[in-house]
DNA sequence: TATAGGCTTTGACTTAAGTCAAAACAAATG
DNA sequence: CATTTGTTTTGACTTAAGTCAAAGCCTATA
């Protein structure tokens, strides 16, 4: 698809006019990726922010040992990057693509330079990062707060909420991404599945998961019921 | 203190000139609350955000168990409660006062409004955000892969870096806080800070904290050692 | 200064979830 | 299609941290 087509596709980017997106499509920087590559490191200096255009990375967090905590998987339309933009701060986590990407970069100062003139660029970006800092906020609560079954629970029914393919659900991540972004390991989600399905909450089959008593699971997320 | 000379101490507002400074003035609106009051809570519409001026209010999620996880001790010249101002979603937290605390409150219409207007401002606010994020970046990695002691290490070498008060330090919020910061209960904390005397970590009476082997923590709080 | 309420500590016990190791399964590539 | 590489599952074991209950401390105010 063609640079000016993109753009007008990006949410951030919403209700601007034909300058600006002149101006935008001026300083952007297309880029591709292969499957597992790294865009950006945490602690590294941050030149700009990028929009995913096509394909998936992953943001996240690294333990000495190695374990990964997903911060968030970044899809099409969406930025990532952002806060070592305005921070001024080096970007506070990694980020590697899932599978094979296509991204739009921003130089920081071009990019500021536009904000500066656009107030509904800056408010855009302002909704953008309210919205990822209440993501974070649930993150922290499922954490802290619920156990893994929960946390569980609630990815399996936000994820046919959002795809609304009625109980069927096929997860768009390995198992492993999951254990991730759920704050666990592969070995104990995998036992949690087997669980779930020997109590007749869900089938599982791979990675099709269907939901066989969604009341069950509601409750398990709520944590009015345990595993 | 007055008005204007309030304002023009917070962080948020540098920069602006005098005309902004007298807009501001105009749709402030002073609050005075007592120690343990409710500013907001978690659902609630968002009609607007906050700025402390004296005293501190904590930031918190709450488990339908009762435990809490503290995202943020608010502190004089900070705002809290922006995210319901930009994301146009209810609060992602509650907010309470942890003592007799002075805030301004801006409501929402009139200061996106004046943020339409005010490139610095809207800056400053991007700012401002970024920087949470990032501060939410740092617990989620905390609570997510390391272990209490871990935590409370970094805390403790945290606040002695913060203070500049050499190796001695007195915490400035109860250890039941202190305990709904780190992601823990008052027990657990309890038990590490004793068994961190007891390596010769620290010395420890009541809140007054020293670091006798600054080396040690930082050990433990990498997670290169355990406690 | 007595007393009530909130903090903090300690002990005994339970448990969710992690580690390590190995087998079983998929799936990707030459 | 065969083999290599990565993913998922299972089992046996360990452990960090939570629960519950009780006692001990502060310290604020009446």
């Amino acid at each position: 698809m063609d640079l000016l087509g993109c753009l007008s596709a990006i949410p951030l980017f919403a209700g601007l006019d034909r300058d600006q997106y002149e101006v935008l499509s001026h300083i952007v920087v297309d880029q591709v990726f292969k499957r597992g590559q790294t865009i950006f490191t945490e602690g590294e200096e941050g030149r700009g922010f990028y929009v995913m255009i096509l394909g998936r990375v992953k943001i996240f967090k690294l333990s000495p040992e190695g374990k990964e905590q997903i911060l968030h998987i970044v899809g099409p339309g969406e930025p990532f990057g952002e806060v070592a933009v305005f921070a001024g701060q080096p970007f506070p986590a990694h980020s590697e693509t899932i599978e094979e990407s296509r991204t739009f970069f921003f130089p920081r100062a071009d990019f500021i330079e536009l904000i500066k003139k656009n107030p509904l660029l800056a408010m855009n970006m302002l909704a953008v990062l309210s919205q990822r800092l209440a993501g974070l906020t649930v993150l922290i609560d499922s954490l802290s707060l619920k156990e893994v079954p929960a946390r569980l629970s609630a990815y399996l029914l936000a994820q046919s909420e959002r795809k609304s393919t009625g109980n069927d659900l096929s997860l768009d991540i390995t198992k492993g991404q999951l254990a991730g972004s759920l704050g666990t390991i592969p070995e104990t989600l995998s036992r949690i599945l087997a669980k779930m399905a020997k109590g007749g909450l869900i089938h599982s089959d791979g990675r099709r998961i269907t939901i066989m008593n969604r009341q069950g699971l509601e409750e398990l997320a709520e944590g009015q019921k345990r595993l």
